[in-house]
DNA sequence: TTAGGGTTTGACCACTTGGTCAATATCACG
DNA sequence: CGTGATATTGACCAAGTGGTCAAACCCTAA
């Protein structure tokens, strides 16, 4: 039951190879931006080739989008009740750091569609995204009745995860600018920091 | 002193308008994405009229880019090392809260300008920018050698705040996808959030 | 070996893009 | 007025864009 789209051993590489180049491209200058040009270039490919694979330009940056909002949930869905509120949030944040640290790029692409209205993740958002984080609001409101966590506005809760992981990743290029070469890993330090400040943010009053 | 750019009443008018116009295009779009025919119609104008005005798309590119740092910068440069730590800091983060919600296209151009690399700010980026973090660091690590505020890495503080503001201009289609339409203004209730947060991550142990 | 499909590409096309320019229209001011 | 400087634009261009297509190149299974 899975994507019916790579049949041969080739056709399988291949798309590979080309999604890899178009996220490549994709996050770093955004759709309108990137050139089929660029991404066949980058792939080692010639233009009329990502053409057999790929219907259009608009194709492939979809097959991107579509496998990104996948492992991009996940993290979120791995938070569940049973466990200790703390330790289940915390385990929120630090995947989601993860996830800045080692797909940086997929986090670009995601803050890309977007800054720019997000005219083609619209459905996703307002459809799973927003299912999910209403299910889980509903696990966060309930620790904070059980005066297992601090009252806070549970929306905004995860609207600060968010922010505060993807920014390591969306602004890498400040964040390495200002903490100037001595700092080439901020990431240590990040989780550090967000440790605390939930931490803090969250323990019971 | 000032930039000698408008000369006459028709050339101030227009360059305003031209650099409206182009924030509202460039800030959506981001630079490759917008086109100057996009740009020239926001404004009311001809194409050849915004190129009497502005010698390329570049140089419009760059002029909101250095008229945004300014603002940009300011309400940091308005923390005092004099007043309270907590005062001073929570003032910060009330002004780039509220910058987020009155100028969000500024936010997001420099967001896009970030994303991409900072091709066209990497000068400012590393100058002034760093320049004012260092020396607001070094107030900040006073007030924690002097047990006015709690002990956090004190860069990873000011990048905290850029995060939690500028996330509510930037992503601002999912902020509001995910609160529903029932929360048409999210900006009372983020600066509640925020001022918790702030509050317990600085209260000094 | 070879026939047949899967794979690759050079040449091409219609359209958009940033930018130019000469011609025209408008304005300020003596 | 009228005249010189300022503003405005239609027509145009070269380069780049996403996408097509027929011809050629493989690869493999019988």
């Amino acid at each position: 039951m899975t994507k019916a789209r790579p049949r041969t051993r080739i056709q399988q590489k291949n798309s590979e190879t080309i999604l890899e180049a178009a996220l490549e491209v994709f996050s770093q200058h955004g759709f309108r931006g990137a050139t089929l040009d660029q991404i066949a270039d980058v792939a080692g490919l010639s233009k009329p080739n990502l053409l057999y694979y790929f219907p259009s330009k608009e194709a492939i940056h979809q097959t991107l989008l579509t496998e990104l909002l996948a492992t991009w949930l996940d993290p979120l869905r791995a938070m569940k009740p049973d466990g200790d509120p703390v330790t289940e949030i915390m385990g929120y944040v630090r995947r989601k750091l993860d996830l800045a640290r080692d797909y940086p790029r997929e986090s670009r692409l995601f803050a890309n569609e977007i800054l720019q209205g997000a005219p083609r993740m619209m459905e996703a958002i307002t459809g799973d995204l927003k299912s999910l984080v209403d299910e889980k609001t509903i696990i966060l409101r309930r620790w904070m009745d059980e005066g297992r966590i601090a009252r806070v506005h549970p929306v905004h809760l995860i609207f600060s995860i968010w922010a505060l992981t993807q920014h390591y990743a969306d602004f890498d290029v400040q964040v390495h600018a200002v903490l100037g070469p001595g700092e080439p890993d901020p990431y240590p330090e990040a989780a550090r920091y967000l440790e605390v400040l939930f931490t803090k943010l969250l323990a019971p009053a």
